[in-house]
DNA sequence: ATGAAAGCGCTAACAC
DNA sequence: GTGTTAGCGCTTTCAT
């Protein structure tokens, strides 16, 4: 059996409360806190949290639900979360939907009674399920963004105006859109900014497929019936697969096709091309939102502190445009 | 404020305990507990773990440490464990050493007050040390052994078997062996399959090399400086480096040399050209750890049962070679 | 600065 | 079958 308060206490001859003082930064004459320390790690303490949730009304952990983790982007966003939690000491509930937004509904409903905060990774449900379940005091949403839920986002506007750029200059007024699911918000924040991103270049959109390796094969061959010299993916698993795609039927990356993807995953470095992509902060998006959450519920330790200076409410983080060679001179 | 069971007896005109009974499969009468459950559901309740956990001394959590999750391997391993997890109604911690032992040893200690169990994917640390903070209990190992603590690994030996038994079909006698990470489990495990996998095969064991896409490229050289006909890698990312490097010396795969890896990660199917691997169950292996822990601390609610017929230690899952296109007739 | 006592939400004995 | 009582491990008043 684990030790303890009581068999700290008994074995360092003080009281229960002392050692609870001197473990949690109470008030505790200096030589008593150090011996307190010294017993408790002697005797592998490790404080219950159950029970010291139970009291605080906190549980020092937080819940964190991804649609799916063998998706190497939200793979770095668990990272940047774990790691971050790792330093502030703080346990992470992982919940994997499956892509199912009922499961996720169910994994939010399951999870904001056992934590203290939940951090939604590009959730799959529509706004109004959300604002249904969801606690907006308690809640961050990673990569979404939803009226009335604090959110941290990348910058896809500013990175797609940086690829429109990068395009333009290279001479390519045409510019194909291999678009992903229909009705996802990333979806409709890239064709938004599309959109408006180059007064020269045309955007001709296709698809939309499903947003997998899978998914850019079958953009291959769309993109070379369009009159396109570059395209532009929903992300970098679609872009791949139409590197995949396009080598299998001979085409030659970036000189008769230029190629841009969306995320910067690892695997970016290692097609045949190395891809041209807008990275997007993966694991500082988990990391911001991991203090963005404690910000929102710390301190306080439960009790909601009378309205302090308008709470933020979204983190905006930078996105850039990472040059390789998948991209190059139109027509070269 | 959630509610509790207090608020539940309430309205529902019991006390807390029929409410408790009624909830998690007491002797209570049908009326009464379909009132009840009625009541609950229409009061959003959702029983506080932390509070139940602190009386029944099982908190329905269970910790899993991986080395890195952005590891495509432990990302699938991870899916598994979460899958199974969910279908219990089990909560899962998830920990990321970043393939450091002593964030390992601490993740252990830390986890292992506020869990009923400890599921460790490829802990990095020594037999010793884990002996030393590892409850063998309530934790199983996974693709990893350590005597005295319980496991569920892939059969190697005959992944490897089958992989060199194909090859030689195919006319190769001389097999390169790209070595992982010297003191790690699993590179002893494979080397020791390839010892005995095939008395007419001849494998010259190259490396070592880190177990990642790098560890590959710089490998492509190696092998190319040898004289085999065929390359066995310590895993699939090792081989995709490996194909990656082949490919940029002009080397045609599998005309002038043979490429096969380990694990199936999805990436496997997506390379130029698709990887032959030996297949090892990730998912599977995740969730049969979860399942086993169940079973070994399950029922007794902590108290040590008494010795039931000796349980089972070690749970061996089959692998099987999947042949694709990176693996072809000797000299062809 | 320290100890005694109360209580967080829940379930397990024990009565009835 | 149901209510009452006690207590899990911890923190936090309230005394001192």
């Amino acid at each position: 059996m684990a030790a303890t308060v009581s068999d700290v206490a008994r074995a360092a001859g003080v009281s229960a409360s002392t050692v609870s003082r001197a473990l949690t930064g109470g008030t505790v004459s200096p030589a008593t806190r150090e011996m307190v320390m010294a017993v408790a790690s002697q005797l592998g303490y490790q404080p219950n949290r159950a029970a010291r949730g139970l009291i605080t009304g906190r549980t020092g952990n937080l819940g964190l639900i991804v649609p799916d983790l063998r998706n190497p982007f939200f793979a770095d966003v668990v990272k940047g979360v774990t790691t971050r939690a790792r330093a502030l000491d703080c346990g992470v509930f992982i919940a994997d939907t499956d892509e199912d937004p009922r499961a996720e509904l169910e994994a939010v409903a399951a999870l904001s009674r056992n934590t203290d905060g939940l951090l939604l990774c590009s959730p799959r449900a529509g706004d109004d399920e959300l604002l249904e379940v969801v606690e907006p005091a308690s809640t961050v949403l990673i990569h979404r963004q939803v009226p009335g839920i604090p959110s941290v986002v990348a910058d896809m506007v500013d990175g797609t105006r940086q690829a429109i750029a990068h395009l333009h200059a290279l001479g390519h007024r045409r510019v194909a859109y291999v678009a992903g699911p229909e009705d996802s918000w990333a979806s409709r924040q890239r064709q938004a900014a599309l959109a408006d991103a180059h007064a020269d270049v045309e955007i001709l959109r296709l698809g939309s497929v499903a947003p997998t390796f899978q998914g850019g094969v079958l953009a291959g061959d769309l993109v070379l019936a369009s009159p396109a010299t570059a395209v532009v993916a929903y992300n970098d698993m679609v872009a791949l697969g139409l590197l995949h795609r396009l080598a299998a039927r001979g085409i030659s990356v970036p000189e008769r096709l230029s190629v841009v993807g969306y995320d910067d995953v690892s695997l970016a470095t290692m097609s045949h091309p190395p891809l041209t992509t807008v990275a997007v902060p993966k694991g500082r998006a988990g990391a911001a939102a991991l203090d963005m959450v404690q910000r929102r519920i710390g301190g306080a330790g439960g009790r909601p502190r009378a309205s302090q200076a308008a709470p933020e409410q979204e983190i905006v983080l930078g996105t850039s445009l990472v040059v390789r060679s998948s991209s190059g001179v139109a027509g070269a």
